[in-house]
RNA sequence: GGGGGAGUCGCAUAGCGGCAAUUGCAACAGACUGUAAAUCUGUCCUCUUCGGAGUUCAUUGGUUCGAGUCCAAUCUCCCCCA
């Protein structure tokens, strides 16, 4: 794997950079889909690639592990050749779940002991294990095993949890330097930042990652709780600690506004759930605002969704050939308005996802992630055009609206 | 015509002398950030200064300190027999 920054904002931290791996390039600023048990909940494949234009989705160490186990994974050759995407893959680790599951989980300095939310069936996760099952799954990048801590801890149980961190991927490293990738591709691991809402931590965080040199750094624990401000400052106490030459990820973040904002303090990949849960819920994602699909007010909309979510916003087809193509050419694929989009009007969107049938789901979660994976190739061209800030701060207030 | 059963807040239900009244659906909103989520929460008779106040359980009358609950009549609906 490797990483070439192309470009970074005169005015702000914002970056444009293009991570190689072996399956395929990522342009950065790069929005991830999250695909937990090997799928993004309600889309297709052939969507995630020819509607979305998606370079790059997750899977879970956790979940996959569970189900269908490593037996499955192994047998099939790897999370890839499983579930048959043949684009990069990246794997959190489960210290999420270590967070998220939290009532059914004890955490020590071996590992973390957890119970099974499927079966109740108790498991025990070490550093060393969820490298081991990483390799199996396969993914071209792998994330450290950490403690993602709640946004609300103290000081102490901060410094702790961090300090916990950084000895379980010590642990890490040392596993995944005794392991090799089991499928032929390149894994490269990602180390993850913690350190909560205290500065001196997550300085202290990140320059203890940025020593180990990793292929790219994950800012995790954030987006857990704490005020927006907070994160956005632990953003760039952290960024500017980093290794400029590296890949940055922010785990788990976010909304639209949130994406800009860690864009402008030189975070260059993101996942969340939130287009596609939050899509499944009913709420789409625009230009112009959120609304709320189930809302009555749809009810008598008969305009194309695309008339509504993409009126006055600029895509690539209006690209000017000016701005650097040589860069841009080999990274951003046309722009397709998404076919669910042009189709179907709001008012037949809200008919489905009031009864209940699948397809609305399936369009709002098309819909949500085509929304942002237009925002990071937007981001990525007006970073290129030295125009980004000026963007960002016209289209933040449009975003933050209710439709 | 005879016999039996039933009428509760949009619909369906609970209720068996202390009730503004159970639950589900529907409706109206909200939440959702490395997915235990096609989930969850709130409102859902009227008014409210959110403390309450006022009207309700087919209709009318009665028994009772107190009635959706007991009694009577009336109206409506369902089932069975003619």
């Amino acid at each position: 794997m490797s990483f070439s920054l192309l470009h970074t904002a005169a005015d702000s931290q914002a970056r444009v950079g293009l991570l190689h791996t072996d399956h395929g390039d990522i342009p950065t600023p790069i929005f991830m889909p999250v695909g937990t048990a090997g799928s993004v909940k309600a889309v297709h494949q052939h969507e995630l690639r020819n509607e979305i234009d998606a370079k790059i989705i997750l899977g879970n160490t956790y979940h996959l592990y569970l189900r269908p186990g490593l037996d499955i994974l192994r047998q099939a050759g790897g999370l890839h050749r499983f579930n048959g995407w043949n684009r990069p893959l990246l794997t959190d680790s489960g210290g999420f779940q270590v967070f998220s599951l939290a009532d059914n989980r004890k955490i020590r300095e071996e590992g973390c002991t957890f119970r099974s939310h499927i079966d109740g069936s108790k498991h025990l996760f070490t550093p060393e294990k969820v490298m081991d099952i990483e390799r199996i799954i396969g993914a071209d990048i792998m994330m450290a095993f950490d403690e993602c801590c709640p946004g609300d801890a103290d000081h102490r149980y901060a410094l702790q949890s961090m300090q916990l961190t950084h000895r379980w991927l010590d642990r890490c490293l040392v596993r995944f330097s005794q392991t090799e990738p089991l499928y032929g591709h390149h894994q490269a691991l990602f180390p993850i930042v913690q350190g909560c809402q205290y500065e001196d931590l997550r300085r202290q965080s990140a320059e203890y990652i940025a020593s180990k040199n990793p292929e790219g750094c994950a800012i995790g624990g954030l987006a857990v709780g704490e005020p927006t401000d907070v994160m956005y400052r632990m953003i760039e106490v952290v960024t500017a600690v980093l290794p400029t030459d590296r890949p940055r990820y922010l785990m788990g973040v976010g909304t639209p506004q949130n994406i800009l904002e860690a864009i402008e303090r030189g975070v260059d990949m993101f996942d969340c759930v939130m287009p596609t849960r939050n899509g499944r819920n009913g709420l789409l994602f625009t230009p112009h605002g959120t609304l709320n699909i189930k809302n009555h007010k749809w009810a008598s909309c008969f305009h194309p969704i695309a008339d509504i979510v993409w009126a006055d916003v600029e895509t690539e087809q209006n690209e000017d050939v000016s701005q650097p193509h040589s860069i841009a050419s080999q990274t951003d694929a046309p722009f397709h308005i998404p076919a669910s989009d042009s189709q179907y009007s709001l008012s037949y969107l809200h008919h489905l996802i009031r009864a209940q049938e699948i397809l609305g789901l399936q369009i709002c979660s098309i819909h949500n992630l085509a929304f942002y994976l237009w925002l990071v190739r937007t981001a990525r061209r007006h970073i290129l055009a030295g125009t980004f800030s000026q963007w960002k701060s016209g289209l933040l207030p449009a975003l933050s609206r209710r439709l």
